[in-house]
RNA sequence: GUCCCCAUCGUCUAGACGGCCUAGGACACCGCGCUUUCAAUGCGGCAACACGGGUUCGAAUCCCGUUGGGGACGCCA
């Protein structure tokens, strides 16, 4: 038990930081603080062709955003290539492994061949039958060679924290490639290379490895090492139930980021994708949630990626929000969305009236756009339902001079004003709010109207009256 | 095709030892209350153990099968 636990994120910069990826990265993270000891970041770039710097760039963007700190790292295996060279060489001196001179078309059609004819032994590669003097000699002449693992017979197993035992058949197994001819080592070679090097303790990762496992276990025993403690967690599914990709919207990390999520707010909801403390509790701190997680509440079954219950978080995150967390997201959010410049002397008020009630930072730019700019639609909606009193026309012109004339303009005098004409006119006050609402936030959906006057000020409420007259006009034919 | 895995409300899930489950919570949805709209909030509602066999006094919980879904079968990771 003394050992100290050592967890790796072991991603391949070929895309950026997914919400899959993040998941992963995420529980080992979890894991990693639970148990006080190191989350190591490794970029798994033996693909040349498809790896690039800024991917990896976006990937430590996204685990950065997500306050996933790694303690060592990153460790770049395009960096490491003597040390795969030296293991896969010791398994060849050792017989495990052996020479293959077959040209890479050659290796696909005999592929297509297997699986014709239900494994058994073809799946015996005819390289494996050379001797070592004939293979030594073709070597050292310049022939192209890759280095293949012998699968050994009977069987192969280990143990997974969430999926129990896991066997499978060595025959189904095929003598995979460790090193390609071009000397570049493969994804199994690395892995459990890098895994022996960094004293990993835990393999963590997403179930799509579960089948990869066995020949991974079975290098580690031809090395000779130990065997680390797996757990395979289930996949995120899209709504579709299938494998969660661009179809289903965003899968980029970065792209919730850039919608207006919060970074607390996902990384609540995303460990609670999976994995469940065990009692209703859902709203839970980094914290809480180091504290209470374990590999025991890792689920098997597939997740679905669900944005409604993260908006539900997020939500819940933002109504949380110190005031000067949210000033300060909510200004990146307008600054991002190219408004500036309206009145940011009543910012604090503003944000005040609209806390509870924000869903998604982007909805300062969208939805309650018009307490921050004079550049904004009405809702068609909310035209429908509010606007269509032909007498609007004559009431809200009325309600404008006596705004104008009135000496003062405050929560409560623009009230009484605002009733008496009401009042007055014989009619609901709240079919005159609520057209007042719509002509000062295009909305039919905001705070107290009264509130949102105070937070406009006086000049902007009557000029915004006066848009609303106009449009009145033009939309009213009597 | 072959191998592996999974299966509780539409979604995320609770459900250690089978009885406390006429299956709980949350999101979403639908009512009602409040209200100047919406939101929030309060209350209430709808809604699931995939199916079929066993084992057992008793199964969502154990076993087998079926169906459905997912994953893996690269000189990708």
């Amino acid at each position: 038990m003394p050992k100290q636990v050592r967890v790796r994120f072991a991603p391949s910069p070929t895309g950026y930081l997914h919400v899959g990826g993040a998941r992963t990265a995420l529980f080992n993270w979890l894991f990693a603080r639970h148990h006080g000891g190191k989350f190591i970041l490794r970029i798994e770039d033996t693909d040349f062709a498809r790896s690039s710097r800024e991917m990896v760039e976006g990937i430590l963007e996204g685990l950065r955003w997500l306050g996933l700190t790694w303690d060592e790292g990153p460790y770049f295996q395009s960096q490491r290539l003597e040390h795969y060279r030296s293991f896969a060489g010791r398994l060849l001196e050792k017989g495990m492994a052996y020479r293959c001179f077959c040209k890479m078309d050659e290796s696909a059609e005999r592929k297509n061949g297997y699986r014709d004819e239900a494994a058994g032994d073809a799946a015996l590669h005819e390289c494996a039958r050379l001797n070592a003097e004939d293979s030594g000699r073709r070597a050292a002449a310049g022939e192209a060679f890759a280095i293949r693992f012998k699968i050994p017979p009977e069987k192969t197993f280990f143990r997974d924290h969430v999926f129990g035992r896991i066997e499978v058949e060595n025959k189904i197994l095929e003598d995979f490639v460790l090193i390609r001819s071009d000397g570049i080592p493969t994804y199994h070679l690395v892995v459990v290379a890098d895994d022996v090097d960094m004293g990993i303790t835990h393999v963590i990762r997403g179930a799509d490895h579960i089948s990869n496992t066995p020949k991974q276990v079975l290098l580690y025993r031809a090395a000779g090492e130990p065997l680390p403690e797996f757990a395979h967690l289930p996949l995120i599914l899209g709504p579709d139930k299938q494998r969660l990709s661009k179809r289903h919207g965003a899968t980029s990390v970065m792209a919730y980021a850039q919608t207006g999520y919060l970074p607390d707010a996902f990384f609540n909801f995303l460990a609670l994708l999976g994995w469940s403390p065990g009692d209703d509790r859902e709203i839970l701190t980094r914290r809480e949630l180091t504290e209470l997680f374990s590999l025991k509440g890792v689920g098997k079954a597939d997740a679905v990626f669900g944005l409604e219950k993260l908006d539900w978080f997020n939500s819940q995150y933002l109504r949380n929000a110190s005031a000067g967390t949210l000033k300060e997201l909510a200004l990146k959010e307008l600054e991002a969305a190219g408004i500036g410049d309206s009145g940011p002397e009543s910012l604090d008020a503003k944000l005040e009236l609209l806390k509870g009630r924000i869903r998604k930072l982007s909805d300062f730019s969208t939805v309650f756009r018009a307490f921050f700019s004079d550049d904004f639609e009405y809702d068609p909606d909310a035209c429908k339902k509010f606007l269509k009193d032909p007498k609007l026309k004559e009431w809200i012109p009325a309600l404008y001079a006596l705004y104008l004339a009135a000496g003062e303009f405050t929560l409560e005098s623009a009230e009484a004003i605002l009733r008496g004409l009401a009042e007055r006119q014989g009619i609901k006050a709240g079919l005159l709010i609520n057209a007042v609402r719509v002509g000062l936030t295009g909305q039919g959906v905001a705070p107290g109207l009264f509130d949102i006057m105070q937070v406009l000020g006086r000049q902007r409420t009557l000029a915004r009256l006066e848009r609303l007259g106009g449009y009145l006009n033009r939309t009213i034919s009597n």
